[in-house]
DNA sequence: AAATAAGTTGACCAACCGGTTAGCTTCCTG
DNA sequence: CAGGAAGCTAACCGGTTGGTCAACTTATTT
């Protein structure tokens, strides 16, 4: 029936729909990181999107769905980068090119982390039920591989889950706190040389935390 | 004049006000932890104070001042753990006393921990001023110790500036992200052995990190 | 014990916020 | 091009929130 000429049923979707639901979004991404769940006002979000208030309305329905779509979308590319840690893999090549992905996902999309970190803070009201269950059932899986590996004799006997949060609070640090990091450094923003910098330093660190990384001695002098 | 026979006019300024400001404080703590300035009440904190909302008005005078009060307390603790890092001291000793410090203000002040952690991630406007010049001189002042060993050899060459970092991030991801780590383990909430374990493998992995702990390959099995 | 200061409190208020609605325009389809 | 669906929007509303205030009680000082 409802067809017309485009795609499949759920992409199309109606056009002015769909982008006015993606400038919501980002906007809505932007000003929730700035101020929180409760510190975000909708009339705020319109601004940002330049749209009128009760469009966000009639688009989303009520500011809890809004933020549920945008916390909805950032756990899924969270979930990501883990695809490569499996039992074949090296292990020094597959926990660097997660570190590294991580930064980058720190780098450009600060703002989804930030919302994230708020959702967590204030005890994943939202996000608890697919915290225990998708989450977990990836950190589990992931965290069988590398006990695999430390079995193997192939890294250092780490403890694989807890791992799991170093990495990602090393690494959504310079998203999450960001002010805290300029601050400290100095520098009015976090430039891309910064963020090279600190790329190098968490990947290294974490390395030879893991034993993946030649000497443990400094070669001195 | 008015000294009447307590001990000196600052730590005096009346008995009941000492004691009713610091009831406020602790509650105020608790509930902007787990609702952010914006998403925290003067209603909830004179609730979970068991004061009327208008004593809290007549101590601290506004919401601001009082969240104020809270993260000023907050930075003050912070700082402290570092005294350790001296040029004499042993690399390995100070930097483990350091992070094991920084775990035991995580379990025992989450809250805390909560507060600050939203803050920054805010934009910090409040404490934006307080970490470009205590916190980030307090970095400084340790980094040029810990350049110095790394000088001497005594470690592997990290960058001592986001040394900091990373440990800020691995130690308070438990306090800050607890529901995280929950979820994760599959607790309902996180015993004093759980911390201990984490503790351990913060710990390990980043001494390790810094060349001070022996040999970086496991001892395969 | 009088007088002054400190502390207490319920009631009140203006501002703001999330959400609704009615009436409008634009778009799409047959 | 007719007509229904989708999109748009100003104005409005009830509830909540930070903050105030005047009247009152309790402490402290002289």
């Amino acid at each position: 029936m409802q067809r017309s000429s485009k795609l499949v049923d759920a992409a199309t979707k109606g056009q002015i729909r769909q982008a006015n639901e993606a400038v919501i979004l980002a906007a809505a991404e932007r000003v929730f990181a700035g101020a929180g769940f409760a510190g975000a006002t909708m009339a705020a979000i319109a601004d940002a999107s330049g749209l009128p208030k009760a469009n966000l309305h009639y688009y989303f329905g009520s500011k809890q769905a809004l933020y549920r779509t945008v916390l909805a979308r950032t756990l899924k590319d969270w979930l990501l980068p883990a695809h490569g840690i499996t039992p074949d893999a090296d292990p020094k090549v597959a926990i660097e090119s997660y570190i590294r992905a991580k930064m980058v996902l720190s780098a450009q999309r600060p703002h989804a982390s930030k919302v994230f970190a708020n959702e967590l803070l204030h005890g994943a009201p939202v996000l608890k039920t697919l915290l225990a269950t998708e989450l977990r059932d990836m950190v589990l899986a992931k965290a069988a591989v590398i006990d695999g590996w430390i079995s193997a004799g192939r890294m250092a006997p780490v403890d694989p889950i807890h791992l799991f949060f170093t990495i990602w609070a090393a690494t959504q640090t310079y998203a999450d706190f960001d002010v805290q990091v300029c601050a400290v450094l100095g520098r009015p923003e976090l430039t891309a040389s910064d963020h090279a910098r600190a790329t190098e330093h968490v990947v290294s660190l974490l390395l030879r935390g893991c034993g993946l990384l030649g000497a443990a001695v400094a070669t001195a002098r």
